[in-house]
DNA sequence: TTGCCATTTCGCCAAATATCGAAATGGTAT
DNA sequence: ATACCATTTCGATATTTGGCGAAATGGCAA
């Protein structure tokens, strides 16, 4: 239940879904989310670090940068089976079309740039 | 996305999943489930509110008593989905057993006793 | 070592939420 | 009609949560 309840609360926030869902194509830079998601860096690392707290993503470290990708194989059940869930309800959703076609562009930006506009304003 | 997140957001609270997950055999009115989870009956009425906003249960009248039950039917996708993935990861709950064994002995009561027992103090 | 820089942590604020008790509601039964 | 009484609504309060900016962190690269 325990488990369970992270889950869900982790669940329990629009951005945080949006997150999940843009990591089903390809892993993600926290730059990256930032720019999708249009909030403060500050606010992402929250975001990340509790869908992480609940097993629904995983991070590696990159030379300066910290990718997110979906929760593999030793994800708790309910993180997996919740994730397939939620792409299969959202499959048509317009805000995940929005967001998956504006990730086209932001992953065809410049990192360095990306991060560089993030921390200079 | 609207309709997912409300049901989601609806099941970001232990007391009211318990409360689905305790209709599951069957109805109970709202006295029941105070009963169940010691709660204010204005509380539980709340909890009941925001789990048939969002399309998870549903109730009926019946002499003094407000029974709630499952959403049946026309219930939204994103509901009888979630019902049944919570249900099938929440099996073997200790939580949800601990409920299912007090529901049978509330379940017994009278339920007039109970009434004015809440009432009362 | 030293500096750089993406990310994280911290401290704060505003908004949302869980809870309660008191008062309002509305259907039953007298 | 009237009174009763389970439930709901309302108002207040305490806790949690989402958000930001500033400062700390920690890994690369010079």
């Amino acid at each position: 239940m325990r488990e369970l309840m992270a889950v869900i609360k982790a669940l329990a926030d629009e951005n945080r879904v949006r997150i999940l869902l843009s990591l089903h194509a390809q892993e993600l830079c926290v730059c990256q989310i930032v720019e999708l998601l249009r909030l403060a860096p500050s606010t992402v690392s929250k975001h990340v670090a509790i869908l992480k707290q609940a097993g629904l993503v995983s991070t590696r470290k990159e030379a300066r940068w910290v990718f997110c990708r979906l929760a593999d194989g030793d994800a708790p059940a309910a993180a997996k089976e919740m994730t397939a869930v939620l792409s299969r309800l959202l499959t048509d959703d317009s805000q995940r079309r929005a967001d998956t076609k504006r990730l086209k562009q932001i992953l065809k930006m410049d990192r360095d740039e990306l991060c560089r506009r993030q921390n200079g304003c």
